[in-house]
DNA sequence: GTGGTCTAGACCACG
DNA sequence: GTGGTCTAGACCACC
């Protein structure tokens, strides 16, 4: 898995982290049960703070994304039933993103074909 | 248009307020060429301080989504062409999203007709 | 002359007024001596308040660019010999250009070129 | 790097700042790389609030000049391209400067002479 | 330690 | 009456 950071971003590093990790599973880079890098090997590799590993690794736990155990380290968890508050947060940030896409002179096709487009080839494998 | 900020939130108050009011203005609510509240009006009924409004506008001015008028005040402008940047920032956000919803156990089905519903149902005017 | 305004830009109306009607005597399009539109026309053709032509014209006079009587109206002044604010000022600003150019990657010879070309070319007549 | 700023000009103060530092980093006494003072500490030797500092920075890193970093603070950016609209703004400019200097009794050999010592006297060092 | 955000209140330029 | 600027001082997130 790469990781590139955006430096000056006004995004916090442990949250590109985070995304880039989330893509990352999502893309199937990453699959159920695999194990991340430790804490600072990812910190050595991404050139951060392993203060700042630890806290994206605490944040994907609490999202539960994955799983920490002392002696295997973090691993991808199985995938979970959403529940409404993911529901409602998804729906708030569709909404915007196709709020600005109208704004920007997108058309619902154009918007659909992108979604379906970046969706699907997200994991092959699946 | 209703104002709702949620204090407390990770997410700073004008950036808040500009998605409220992008999201606002791809629902029909704020139409091309329609005035903005002052920025006195809508930092009294958000009830935050001026500065933060200003802070607000200058961002969705640089965005290109308003129009700032000596006189007039802030207007919405016209819908612009995209360019390549926000193409890409917009691939990354679905990417983003798309990772997120399939690691919730959403299908491709549900999460395409969820996009379409919300960017159809946006503005029924047009 | 062609007036054309930017709305929504930082720079106050009245000085867009005067930057546009200083470069057209440069180009040649106001002769010395020759006579300058009335306010109410200008107001009218610029679609600003006469007000605002008004305040221009009065900076431009203050500067020495033309001469107002209450008769004639406004007519473009002979040139005059430079003075030493004149001349710090105009470096100043040269200064500050060359460090943008600097910093965009321009090199000497093409910014020296394009000085020369624009200066040369804004009035044939000459 | 000397900041003087002339509090009672039109010009707001964050845009004197600004232009002091563009042009410091012009004449080279900033470099590629180099560490800006942190706003805390520009604020106190300017004599001005912290916010007025942040404003400059964040206009700073906007037009690509500077990198803020959450953990290094401000540095000068690497030299970029120029893009067409930046050009265009130069030529306005230049011209705006070309026609004052005409009209003030300037001939192009002096002006060009002057931009030329300007611009190649800014940065000995290249 | 850094920058980022926010407030309350003031003053000013512009039109 | 509009937005733009500035201050003094505070608190917070990030690293």
């Amino acid at each position: 898995m790469l990781i590139s950071l955006d430096i000056g971003s006004s995004i916090p590093i442990y949250v590109q982290l985070r995304n880039q990790i989330v893509t990352g599973i999502g893309r199937g880079e990453l699959k159920e049960g695999e194990r991340l890098p430790t804490v600072r090997q990812l910190a050595q590799d991404a050139g951060v703070n392993t203060m700042t590993v630890n806290k994206t690794y605490q944040l994907l736990k609490t999202e539960g994304f994955i799983t920490v155990d002392r002696r295997r380290g973090a691993t991808v968890s199985p995938v979970r039933q959403w529940d409404e508050r993911y529901r409602e947060k998804l729906e708030a940030e569709l909404e915007l993103l196709s709020a600005e896409a109208r704004m920007k002179g997108m058309g619902q096709g154009e918007f659909l074909s992108l979604c379906e487009q970046i969706f699907a080839g997200m994991c092959p494998a699946d």
